[in-house]
RNA sequence: GGGGCGGUAGCUCAGUCGGUUAGAGCAGAGCACUCAUAAUGCUUUGGUCGGGGGUUCAAGUCCCUCCCGCCCUACCA
């Protein structure tokens, strides 16, 4: 038997490395875990979401210095704008874990130990070209006429020691993950750049340095310093007690990640998490990129999207929506004024938000009540039957993190809902059948429950709104599911609404 | 160089194992309606499915080739 107490599901974005302001990028990660988490809580499943910050690295420890700063009082002061993300996007994470923390430092430590007594971890010599000005190594082939690919600087041969991790044991495991779990990694087509990227043979990586100090010193041997990657990528076992607290009942997780990092989180993490003896993630996902108005958000463009700023200037939820609807996820996108405009006026406002206030209008105007329910004729029966299925498939969607198209099934019966409306004429039976008229009222008004509860996890502000004007509290998919379609109180008051989602006014037409 | 993904209506994209007149949303046009946020509904314009060749009774869908765009090709994160 299951039940709601051993249903867990547990999501993460990845630590985002606060060396400069969040932007869009990493809102937009954050946000589409937070749809997720909030889906599966209304689903009855026991959930954790986590977020957090990398607080690794050279990069760090010379900002800090550049600012005059300790460097642990320096990332308090910058950790804060991270943490801002959670209201600007209106986050419901549970968690928000700092590499830098006591709990991280320990369990990254004791992982480490891990790979190590099980034979996974060995001290050698990394060599390679090293370019002093851009404190980065170069393997042969990245270099170009034999300086830096990045800077054209000099490189000199460099070799010190290192610790490795025995990455190239995995090889054949890894491909045998992939194939035996095709939806390991996703998007597809991201799945097949590492398939290939494996294939061509993977090498021992090193994992420790000895360059810079701000990182955890490796167990036993504090000249070096663990390698960020095997720092950071333990988060997500830190922040659940790995490997006994009690929190470990919400592993595996499923990783959100941007395009740019999924090697590591494809490859490396799996094979850490198998030489560990821990059990492997559900998920990797990779979302991409956007651009603004076409272009690639730079500074010099001056075309950058503050998050807070566009939350701001056209509501939370509607950013919400419109990132998660207007791309398939996955894929690039474009931030676009004029799309952003389109799609709130006529998705939001004219759709939706209309829907609710032209039905909420004539029950309060009319009735002011949840309207009485009469005989239903073949009509209603056919409007009904659209949501017989609309949450599983709603849920399907969501299992899968397509979030458009979850979007775009809910939308399917918002049309349907103007279209019954229009093809039953309320208006009409109000002079001749009031009757009829309270029936078909009501029965848009019980379809209204699916719908409300369906956004409420893409737009909870919004959402609890329409509770309110429903008079009607959403309380899970499942009972929402079992239950019946006509569930209301005839005796449950209804107030005249206002609305919701609202157009907005564009140049020409003001 | 090697590998991958994509090029379908003005825009963003769906098109499962090849099978009847190639679909949706938005944008445009017309009509209807007036409950509602100048909203909604209906109808409609619009595509030689990147070019060429091939396989097949039949190709957007398979094969070859060419053109265009994007991505990956390890230790900064």
């Amino acid at each position: 038997m299951r039940n709601n107490m051993n249903k867990t599901a547990y999501i993460t974005t990845p630590i985002y490395y606060p060396s400069g302001n969040p932007h869009l990028g990493s809102a937009y990660t954050s946000t589409a875990c937070d749809v997720w988490a909030r889906f599966k809580r209304l689903d009855g499943f026991d959930t954790m979401f986590l977020t957090g910050t990398d607080e690794h690295g050279l990069k760090i420890q010379r900002s800090a210095e550049k600012a005059g700063l300790a460097t642990q009082d320096y990332l308090d002061g910058i950790n804060e704008k991270f943490r801002e993300i959670t209201p600007i996007m209106n986050l419901s994470n549970d968690d928000f874990i700092r590499t830098t923390e006591t709990r991280h430092k320990e369990i990254a430590t004791k992982m480490w130990q891990t790979l190590e007594s099980n034979g996974y971890i060995y001290k050698d010599k990394y060599a390679g070209w090293y370019s002093v000005s851009d404190e980065t190594y170069y393997t042969e082939e990245q270099l170009i006429d034999g300086k830096s690919p990045d800077s054209g600087h000099d490189v000199e041969w460099v070799e010190e020691e290192s610790y490795f991790f025995k990455m190239s044991a995995f090889e054949e495991k890894l491909l045998k993950l992939y194939e035996e779990n095709p939806n390991f990694i996703q998007p597809s087509s991201r799945r097949n750049e590492v398939i290939s990227f494996v294939k061509n043979g993977l090498e021992d990586v090193s994992i420790s340095r000895t360059t810079f100090n701000w990182g955890i010193p490796v167990p036993g041997d504090d000249k070096h310093v663990m390698y960020v990657w095997v720092d950071a990528l333990t988060n997500y076992l830190s922040a659940l007690g790995w490997p006994n607290g009690e929190k470990m009942k919400y592993w595996p997780a499923i990783h959100v990640v941007g395009k740019d990092i999924l090697r590591f989180h494809a490859i490396i993490w799996p094979a850490m998490l198998m030489a560990a003896n821990v059990e492997l993630p559900k998920m990797v996902y990779a979302h991409g990129w956007w651009t603004s108005e076409g272009k690639k958000m730079s500074k010099s463009f001056g075309n950058v999207i503050d998050p807070k700023e566009v939350t701001d200037t056209y509501g939370c939820d509607q950013i919400r929506y419109f990132i998660l609807r207007e791309i398939s996820f996955g894929n690039d996108g474009d931030f676009s004024k004029d799309r952003l405009v389109e799609r709130i006026n006529s998705d939001l406002a004219n759709s939706l938000g209309n829907l609710f206030q032209r039905v909420l209008s004539m029950v309060a105007k009319n009735i002011g009540h949840v309207p009485a329910l009469n005989e239903l004729t073949d009509a209603d029966h056919e409007y009904i039957k659209h949501f017989d299925t609309i949450i599983s498939d709603v849920r399907n969607e969501m299992e899968t993190l397509q979030f458009h198209k979850a979007l775009e099934r809910i939308w399917q019966v918002i049309y349907a809902a103007n279209q019954y409306m229009d093809a039953m004429e309320p208006w009409q039976l109000r002079k001749t059948d009031e009757v009829r008229m309270q029936t078909v009222l009501r029965v848009l008004m019980e379809s209204f429950k699916y719908i409300t509860a369906l956004i409420k996890p893409f737009m909870p502000e919004s959402a609890e709104k329409f509770e309110g004007q429903l008079n009607w509290q959403m309380t899970s998919y499942e009972n929402l599911e079992k239950g019946e379609f006509f569930s209301m109180e005839e005796t449950t008051e209804i107030a005249k609404p206002s609305g919701v989602f609202m157009r907005i006014q564009t140049e020409e037409a003001a």
